[in-house]
RNA sequence: GCCGGGGUGGCGGAAUUGGUAGACGCGCCGGAUUCAAAAUCCGGUUUUGGAAACAGAGUGGGGGUUCAAGUCCCCCCCCCGGCACCA
């Protein structure tokens, strides 16, 4: 018998499996169809175990998939463009296409050594031209639609560095390299409408049962459907009048002041005049665009000297500037009500507004806005004629009575904003757009396309090298024909990942981004990545999907029919990160305890959705584990291959044993198929393993019965630990591992002779009985009352309950 | 700040529909093996009291519902993810 050596069989397996395409996918193999997704990396240099863990969950359910007969796309590629890339090009003066290239072949040889069954002839790597060119094909035909736009945008600028920075660029407020207060800066970007597509987007979570409630919920929330009324506030002076959303029309006639943005209007205005003002509308510029710095940064704000009207009592409102309110959100003002709202309170207590109560509790309890804001439903007070109706009566109402008179109207709100796709970098994928002097912008016609973005650039982090590029800029209008100018802007890298799903179907198609194949394939059966791309990631996905759609190129409303969202991996409780300086390098360990280990360690630890501790000792434990079931299968197999089991001939002992086997393989089943709930999945494997190893029965039926539990343990473990298995399964079986199947619980093997019935007096356990299964109540409660402890804690009291659970419990209950 | 998730032994975690809290693994303790160690094997391991039988306490904190609560409800604390230019 030769020692547990993965560094031996581990290649020699996956040599194996190159050698018979195993894990090529065909549109025509028998089966039906199964597309499981891992959520591609972004290839920053080495794997780390974010992607170990992810990757082996994919394969997991690949796998077993597989083994039940299922028909399996597994693809991988790279999400190619980015930021770090232009990061690590200022650093190491080497072009970010070199770099990326170099990265993904390390990476590529990585992912073979774990051995995932990757189909890697539709491998997509989207920096490529035969990828986005598709992707520019696209955005054409979305800005034919009417659904790319270009507008002014708010970005982080560096007035040091001349530069936009990302959020994560800005550091308490200011430019990371540079140190230099970050500014709110409009400058002119591409969007798409996703706004249009709201509605939808909301309602199609109804139906997405496959996905998680919370990353439903959490997408419901981000679209953030309003239903309020638009209604306007005149303005004194000869002045144009204020419009404002709000979803609490009840709560009008508490509007004791209003607020604008820094860059509204009527600010620049009164600021003209008032130099205060002035540096007041300056500071408010020096804020991040980040909703989470706007939002915990402190609330400040200034008067502009002018009053709005109150629409409904004719009395003057004054009007502030303040740093919360946003220009490019809503109408770039709104009316405050500072008793029924949280911020509009405390702004008013911090700067002495007066606050009126309109509300009142329907309970008729007393609140004292003065001190915290009620921002329940409630009874119209201090409301003229509306006084005693409900809000939702007074919302009506108000309502009715602004369209009538036509100073408003009904209106849906999102929180959903739409989609700004530019970016101003380097290492993205050109926007296919020429701006021509006299007709504007132009989209790049089908056959220029791709533009393609030049790789051999010197980088120096100051500014996109595009802008520089003569050659690439200059052009001419391909409406017109006179000299223009190329977009120099690169779409924001989530635009690659909205759409490599459905590509990954369509290898080699050089005429169409996507081919009937895609429809055969998407929607995708399984996606597995990240809880961190809950929100932005899915819903463009959602959305492109549906865009794809509208162009005919698939024919179903969702990309992804189920969701499985993995934890985070930590070590001593942070994140997992380089610069924590806390990552674990899962190169060496593969190197000292193989893939399988590694794999095993993985899936162990914790279950998919939740965080993973990363711990050197629980690896150990994982190898300990396959080294003792690779000896115990070699100690069994040494006698040759077992018999068949025949199950009337059985004793008490081979019984208990193979329902053990069975029972563990209806838990490990369902584990697998429904709960994805692997490390659970494992420690049942591992019990029965231990029930193996102490069975000691020589027999002929006592091996038949040893035989199927392991044979049972090696296909469970298969697509967890897929090597190890190769060279075990011939020791047991005559039969080829790869035409196994996932073993079937049989259900009169499952059950069990006897069973342990619990025994509680009030609650608390006093007694255990063993007992044959299917025993009455009576009979149940008769035999629990016999038991010593029981009879003990009964004597003297009187029962007043006695609750039975068949099969599970007895709880006495007395007094 | 807002939205979502989480908190159980020394550690990772289990308890699936309200029904034995701590499965499985790590660590630790004891034993076997060994000249010795590593490795391996066997046994023990929530905590307090007890030789044991058994009893008391116990799932972030406080309250509640129930025959029965880690699980359901209310309030609070802490940690993690996302917040639209990291991917």
């Amino acid at each position: 018998m030769n020692d547990y050596q993965p560094e031996i069989f581990e290649p020699r397996a996956q040599q194996q499996w190159e050698k018979d395409q195993r894990f090529a996918a065909r549109e025509d193999a028998p089966g039906d169809k199964y597309y499981c997704l891992c959520m591609f990396p972004y290839p920053s240099g080495a794997l780390h175990m974010g992607h170990v863990r992810n990757y082996t969950i994919g394969d997991v359910l690949s796998r077993f998939q597989r083994l039940n007969g299922r028909n399996v796309l597994q693809p991988m590629g790279f999400d190619a463009f980015g930021l770090p890339a232009e990061n690590a090009a200022i650093k190491n003066k080497v072009p970010p296409a070199q770099w990326t290239y170099a990265n993904i072949d390390d990476m590529v040889a990585q992912l073979k050594q774990l051995g995932f069954g990757y189909d890697w002839s539709r491998q997509v790597i989207t920096c490529k031209p035969e990828y986005y060119r598709w992707e520019q094909w696209m955005f054409t035909r979305l800005f034919k639609k009417g659904l790319a736009y270009r507008r002014n945008a708010v970005v982080n600028w560096d007035p040091v560095d001349q530069t936009v920075l990302a959020n994560e660029q800005v550091v308490e407020g200011r430019g990371w390299r540079s140190g230099a207060l970050v500014e709110r800066r409009e400058i002119p970007q591409w969007f798409l409408k996703i706004t249009d597509y709201a509605q939808e987007l909301l309602d199609g979570l109804d139906s997405m049962d496959g996905w998680p409630d919370s990353v439903r919920t959490m997408q419901r929330n981000w679209i953030g459907r309003s239903e309020g009324l638009e209604l306007s506030f005149d303005v004194e002076g000869d002045r144009a009048p204020l419009t404002v959303f709000t979803t609490r029309p009840d709560t009008l006639y508490g509007a004791t002041y209003m607020a604008v943005a820094a860059e509204h209007p009527l600010a620049e205005e009164a600021a003209a005049s008032n130099p205060e003002l002035a540096t007041f509308l300056q500071e408010c510029k020096t804020v991040q665009a980040a909703e989470a710095a706007m939002e915990t940064m402190e609330k400040k704000g200034m008067s502009l000297g002018i009053n709005a009207i109150h629409p409904m009592t004719g009395k003057p409102v004054p009007i502030w500037v303040a740093n919360f309110v946003l220009m490019s959100y809503g109408t770039g003002a709104i009316m405050a009500v500072p008793g029924h709202d949280v911020r509009d309170g405390e702004f008013a207590r911090k700067y002495g507004l007066p606050i009126v109560q309109v509300i009142a509790p329907t309970d008729g309890q007393q609140v004292d806005v003065q001190a915290e804001a009620f921002c329940e439903h409630g009874v119209a007070i201090n409301s003229d004629d509306y006084d005693g109706l409900s809000s939702e009566q007074v919302f009506e109402r108000m309502a009715d009575h602004f369209e009538k008179t036509g100073r408003g109207r009904r209106q849906v709100n999102w929180r959903l904003r739409d989609w700004g796709v530019s970016r101003q970098r380097y290492w993205g994928c050109p926007i296919p757009i020429i701006n021509c002097p006299d007709c504007g912008d132009v989209a790049v016609p089908e056959q220029d396309l791709p533009v393609v973005l030049p790789e051999n650039v010197e980088f120096t982090g100051v500014g996109s090298p595009l802008h520089t590029m003569d050659e690439f800029i200059q052009c001419k209008c391909p409406q017109c024909g006179s000299d223009a100018r190329r977009e120099t802007d690169t779409f924001d890298t989530f635009m690659e990942s909205s759409w490599y799903y459905a590509r990954y179907a369509c290898p080699g198609s050089d005429d169409a981004m996507l081919d009937e194949r895609a429809d055969f394939w998407t929607p995708v059966d399984q996606y597995i990545g990240g809880v961190e791309h809950a929100i932005l990631h899915l819903l463009y996905a959602r959305f492109y999907h549906k865009l794809l759609r509208d162009e005919g190129l698939v024919n179903s409303d969702e990309p992804f029919t189920n969701l499985l969202t993995q934890g985070m991996v930590l070590k001593d409780g942070y994140k997992m990160s380089k610069s924590k300086g806390n990552t674990v390098d899962p190169k060496g360990l593969i190197e000292q305890y193989g893939a399988d280990t590694v794999r095993l360690f993985a899936m162990f630890a914790a279950p998919p959705e939740q965080s993973l501790e990363w711990s050197e000792a629980g690896v150990e434990g994982a190898s300990r584990f396959l080294k003792r079931l690779w000896k115990l299968v070699n100690e069994f197999a040494q006698d040759g291959i077992a018999g068949d089991i025949d199950a009337a001939a059985l004793n008490a002992q081979q019984r208990a044993l193979r329902s053990e086997t069975h029972n563990a393989i209806a838990k490990v089943t369902d584990d697998f198929a429904r709960r994805h709930t692997f490390n659970t999945a494992i420690a049942k494997i591992m019990e029965l393993v231990n029930a193996l190893s102490k069975f000691d029965d020589n027999s002929e039926q006592g091996r038949a019965v040893a035989a199927e539990g392991w044979k049972a343990v090696l296909v469970m473990l298969a697509p967890i630990t897929p090597h190890i298995i190769e060279p075990l399964w011939p020791m047991l079986s005559a039969q080829g591992v790869h035409d196994q199947r996932w073993p079937e619980a049989d259900a009169d093997a499952m059950q069990r002779d006897q069973i342990t019935i619990v025994v509680q007096v009030n609650g608390k356990l006093r007694a255990r009985i063993e007992c044959e299964p299917g025993q009455s109540r009576e009979t149940l409660e008769a035999t629990a009352r016999q038991e010593d402890n029981v009879a003990r804690f009964l004597e003297g009291k009187t029962v007043r309950k006695v609750i039975v659970v068949p099969d599970k419990l007895v709880n006495i209950v007395v007094t």
